[in-house]
DNA sequence: GCCGTTTTCGGCCCGACTGTTTTCAGTCG
């Protein structure tokens, strides 16, 4: 088992546990438990095999000896006895917005329905509202959230698809019988919601490839074999399909196989696919269609095809841009990480500063920081930067923006900061006229540099807030804000639209991580896929910037 | 269930919103 998957069934398990309704502290400690192995950097099983277990945060003897077994044998035995008690189908319940622990545990004593498809009908039979404590909201709640579902269609976010994809392709790529491999389709192009994993692979011996994908330990289940593919279900309940080349094809293939179905049928219709054979990369591919390269997260159809035609493609952003991250927690707030622990991890990616944005007193839940905390740790960051050579910690804070669109902060003290991230985390539902009208009274603060997750989306889990987005990008352009590209795979927010509007606006973007801990400011590589889908290129984006002309940039402006 | 530069027992992030109440419990962030 993976290290997430781990974390999954220990969260499971204290979902199975507030079900039932057993000491809040005890599935806080699950809970606490999971988050840490989710953010592990380290396998699990290295950690096991050289007897550190106990050495991690939040896991006691108990635990412990769940782990153990969830590494040795993939089962753990007080969850299957947890399961004897509540069905797995009732954890499905918690999907929907609105519906907790509780009210499943209700559902299911009372109309003894286990899965979600029952429910639905239950809902819609006006079932739901005979459950004592439960009325005709809960149905409507229920219909509309499955609503959301539905709407999903079976897609999963790229947070979750891709690092199983790279593991089939760091399990394939090192076989003799693997000449080449790549990711294909909507992955590759970075979708932010994609239905399955598609892997290139060049080889002259397709029997050994299948046989090594059959035994692959990632794949639960083989589905759908031809000559050529071989499609299946991998961990995670993830749908894979790996499609099979001979060498010479292989370049031809990927970029037949990357664009999207409107993409393809522009570029490729009527072609012969034999007049790709031999080309040694996609350049070569394109050269031979009489176009400029066009970066796979462009190939959507959107105007890419015309600009190709033009020799006018843009130059993207991508990772070698990167000077820094603009978004991050520390254990200030509700982040896992110490300061210095973040500055490192910064370097080592080659950034040459990072701000530390955490959590404003409001967010009491986050531990966010009052006016004198705020004002120490200040001082623990003049201290910290006095030390470091070649690096820079800006003193920042993610403000909240309160209901009445006012700030968590006086403007005295923001104006002390060397950047100022605002963002909502409450009253979520205002309606769209004073949702807008208050995102754009946080926009007009001078000392507020960039807005945070602007539209509140949660993928395939919350839609964002009601919002008139044409205003708050005039106000934006106009008042000189930034937006941020959340780079968390469960956000991505601004979307790519959104940021291709900005850009087209003059808006600057500035890619952030989020981070609340250490490994979390890898997650930037998301939101880099996703500000490419948006043709951002180097000099939109704020964090691409040289630390002087960065603070230069934020010291003017308030003056703007 | 975990944890301890006060502690091996007694603590452990809390406040707002909403729907179902008939004075409050459940959910969320």
């Amino acid at each position: 088992m993976t290290n997430r998957e781990i974390a999954r069934t220990l969260d499971r398990i204290a979902d199975l546990l507030q079900i039932k309704e057993e000491n809040p502290f005890k599935i806080a400690a699950y809970r606490k438990a999971a988050d840490s192995i989710y953010h592990l950097d380290e396998d699990l099983h290295t950690i096991y095999q050289h007897g550190r277990l106990d050495s991690l945060p939040g896991i006691g003897k108990s635990i412990r000896a769940i782990l153990e077994e969830l590494l040795e044998k993939g089962s753990s035995e007080y969850y299957e006895s947890l399961i004897r008690e509540i069905p797995e189908g009732v954890l499905d319940f918690l999907k929907i917005p609105g519906l907790g622990h509780k009210t499943a545990r209700l559902i299911y004593e009372h109309l003894h329905i286990d899965n979600l498809s029952d429910l639905l009908k239950a809902a819609r039979e006006r079932k739901i509202r005979t459950v004592p404590g439960l009325g005709s909201k809960m149905e409507y709640n229920i219909i509309k959230g499955m609503e959301l579902f539905q709407q999903s269609d079976g897609k999963v976010t790229l947070g979750l698809a891709l690092p199983v994809a790279e593991q089939f392709i760091d399990y394939l790529k090192d076989s003799p019988a693997v000449e080449n491999i790549s990711l294909t389709g909507s992955i590759r192009r970075g979708k932010p919601l994609v239905s399955d994993i598609d892997i290139l692979v060049a080889s002259r011996d397709f029997t050994a490839v299948k046989n090594l994908i059959r035994n692959f330990r990632c794949v639960r289940e083989i589905m759908e074999e031809g000559p050529d593919f071989l499609a299946g279900q991998a961990d995670w309940g993830l749908k894979f399909e790996i499609i099979m080349v001979e060498p010479q094809d292989f370049y031809g293939a990927l970029a037949w196989t990357t664009g999207s179905k409107e993409f393809r049928s522009r570029v490729f219709t009527g072609k012969d696919p034999a007049q790709f054979a031999g080309c040694s990369n996609e350049e070569d591919v394109f050269r031979t269609l009489q176009l400029a390269f066009i970066p796979p997260e462009m190939r959507e159809n959107k105007g890419e095809i015309e600009l190709a035609n033009r020799e006018d493609i843009p130059e993207l952003v991508d990772f070698t841009h990167i000077k820094g991250d603009l978004h991050i927690h520390s254990d200030w707030s509700d982040g896992g990480a110490k300061i210095m622990e973040t500055v490192s991890q910064a370097r080592s990616l080659g950034y040459s500063y990072i701000a530390i944005t955490d959590h404003s007193k409001s967010l009491t839940i986050s531990g966010g920081l009052n006016e004198e905390r705020l004002t120490q740790q200040g001082k623990v960051i003049d201290a910290l930067n006095q030390e470091l050579q070649d690096f820079h910690i800006l003193k920042g804070i993610e403000v909240d923006i309160l209901k009445d669109g006012s700030l968590d902060f006086r403007d005295e003290i923001l104006e002390d900061l060397d950047i100022v991230i605002a963002s909502i985390h409450s009253n979520f539902k205002l309606d769209r006229e004073r949702q807008t009208d208050r995102i754009i009274q946080a926009i007009k603060n001078p000392h507020v540099d960039i807005i945070g997750h602007l539209s509140g989306r949660l993928l395939n889990r919350r839609s964002g807030y009601e919002l008139d987005l044409e205003r708050v990008l005039e106000a934006a352009a106009r008042h000189g804000a930034a937006l941020e590209i959340n780079s968390h795979p469960d956000r991505l927010d601004v979307d790519e639209d959104t940021a291709r509007q900005a850009r087209e606006m003059g808006i600057k973007i500035a890619i952030n991580s989020d981070a609340h801990h250490r490994e979390d400011l890898k997650l930037l590589r998301y939101g880099i896929l996703n500000a490419r889908r948006g043709w951002l290129q180097p000099e939109d984006v704020l964090n691409t910037m040289e630390y002087d002309n960065l603070a230069a940039y934020l010291k003017n402006k308030g003056s703007r």
